[in-house]
DNA sequence: TTTTGTTTCGGTATCGTTAACGGAAACGGT
DNA sequence: ACCGTTTCCGTTAACGATACCGAAACAAAA
């Protein structure tokens, strides 16, 4: 079978179209195509006769084809920063809803770059996708890409990272609330001194987590002192380092809330190293609620949100808003976040 | 602005195609095409006022058309398991790469469902992506829905989970070796009783794994001793009960080698709660070296595999598939494992 | 002046599918 | 016998883009 064409289609079997099977079966196309979407005015031997020949053939619809026509693709863009363990569990979600609904998901990673977010949401919006569903990247600070898709009317949910800037259907938790059960928790355990470890000043889920501290310290007539609020990096080593300078204070915190379970984590380190125990020396709290915060030594106690469930909701709406002809642009979804305590800040234990 | 019609279209800004272009500008929507994809038969001022008109009416040209008239996506399928840590990262360096060639990525999930795998490769073929990248659910046996798209002459790259089942150029780990090495450094502690936890019997790559083991064993003459091999379920959970059962022996391993990190975690609970000590009572090896080990205490020795690399690797295949015209199903790229070894088997730490 | 060649553009078919429209039978009722 | 209705199917024009072919237009060569 010498192919000297280059071309990888074999001519033997490439697809079989809609326009075989009316040849073969000397129909016009017009008729198998009705036959195939079971229209009403079409013969049931007829029918019988094009549906038979489909299954022969592995006749499978082109369905560049059908959303050229129709001019939607029932696909939906999913863009996330990354793949970690809350967001895949949430893509999950999405995932599940969507392909209930007859939809198929195209998750981009922008890898928390702004660059690649425009370029992902770019190639996605070429006639790809009937719309997205988008957690914006940390590093994003300018929304035109986004708004060049809302331009378009092309339905936008935006979940997780949601953003001021943008003004589209949205799905979350209640960062504040976690912020405050974490640290009314830490009060609850009688610690005195709570520090946080925030994340990027321009993150939105950061600085609802860190109002919630606050909100927590004011209810309990607890004043805020600006050296225990600590912003650094999303992540371990630069919490690590954090910790350890918060840790070698004059005056040094009893407690610990990190804004999430990865810098959790870091701390812990910082927090072991210096030789302190916990929960006796120092209280510590995550957030995520991750399979990792309780495997260490000692469990962390973290705050939970419901990925999956957030994932599906994301998903409903951004269905709903399909098939919506009035503006949901105001809609907006708060999941509440729940508290697991463990080893890292129960001092009650007996 | 009353829309009556229930479509979300506003008729005011839809995308502006190439007949837009040509309409206004009183020239073919061939010349139109020409200048914007520069063409050699183009006068310098068409082709200029092509491109302002195009960048001043936003024109973005639908890929439907262009796919549907090339009959090529420029999009890959790829299909995985799930998105744990090991896949996320393998998703991750697929998508670099085709990025980088212009291809844009699909990822689906079958939740290591054969189902779902099923209805997911069914989707994207209806011409929706120009191959497949695959890793297999643990669930599947049965292969016909790869089997049927490899007959429509679509490329496709199997990586990870691979099969003998199929015919196609593969990506993975050296899993053997994997086994091996952790085998072999539990023989060179000093350990004699090596038990492993490996998975489904049917998971190509726990069998691998479990080989390497035998082989271990065999190189230091070691007799293989059937009940210190255990399979169980992929999970912590299972791995955890397995654990208990192979302590309760009368003659109990002095180590265990799980074939996953989740397991070696599981396993990990186990031993803890039989109030044994590692290293020291019993050794633990596990694999993928997830964060999570070096986290836990003790710190779990485990095998890495180079997931980052090992996705570009595959992605690197397909497109070199794509473009070749010779048979590559033979083709087999193995990447090798390195041992990161920690407390849970580090006995000749001082 | 005619021939030849080059540059630049338009016409048209095509990709695979759907949908509006029309037409031809068959049937039933008066 | 006539006509309206129903049932079934075909014709045709889209959807947005590309590619082949050929036709102008003009310049250069004969």
């Amino acid at each position: 079978m010498l192919d000297l064409s280059g071309n990888k289609n074999d001519s033997l079997n490439k697809p079989a179209t809609i326009k075989d099977l009316a040849k073969t079966l000397n129909i016009s196309i017009s008729t198998v195509s009705r036959a195939l979407r079971n229209a009403p005015d079409i013969s049931v031997a007829t029918k019988k006769a094009v549906t038979e020949l489909s299954q022969k053939l592995n006749y499978q619809p082109n369905q560049l084809a059908v959303s050229l026509r129709h001019k939607q693709t029932h696909t939906i863009g999913v863009i996330v920063p990354n793949l970690d363990y809350v967001l895949s569990m949430m893509v999950r979600g999405i995932d599940e809803v969507a392909l209930e609904a007859g939809y198929t998901v195209m998750v981009c990673q922008s890898n928390e770059s702004f660059g690649r977010e425009i370029l992902n949401t770019k190639r996605l919006s070429e006639s790809l996708v009937d719309g997205f569903i988008v957690s914006v990247s940390s590093e994003t600070k300018i929304f035109d890409h986004f708004k060049k898709i809302q331009e378009r009317n092309l339905p936008m949910v935006v979940f997780d990272r949601v953003t001021p800037h943008l003004k589209a259907p949205s799905v979350r938790l209640d960062n504040e609330e976690g912020g405050c059960i974490a640290t009314e928790h830490l009060i609850e355990q009688g610690y005195k001194r709570i520090a946080i470890l925030a994340g990027p000043e321009n993150l939105g889920v950061s600085n609802s987590r860190k109002l919630g501290y606050l909100n927590a310290l004011k209810k309990h007539k607890i004043k805020p002192d600006e050296s225990l609020i600590f912003h650094c990096d999303f992540n371990q080593d630069y919490a690590y380092f954090a910790t350890q300078e918060l840790l070698s204070m004059k005056n040094r915190p009893d407690a610990i809330f990190t804004i999430s379970d990865r810098m959790a984590i870091g701390a812990m380190l910082a927090i072991k190293k210096k030789g302190l125990r916990m929960p006796e020396d120092i209280g510590l709290v995550g957030f995520n609620n991750e399979p990792v915060v309780s495997l260490v030594s000692p469990s962390i106690t973290s705050v939970e949100q419901p990925s999956f469930e957030l994932g599906k909701v994301a998903a409903k709406l951004f269905i709903e808003m399909m098939h919506s002809s009035e503006d949901m642009s105001d809609v907006e979804k708060v999941l509440k976040p729940k508290l697991f305590v463990r080893e890292s800040s129960d001092r009650n234990k007996k």
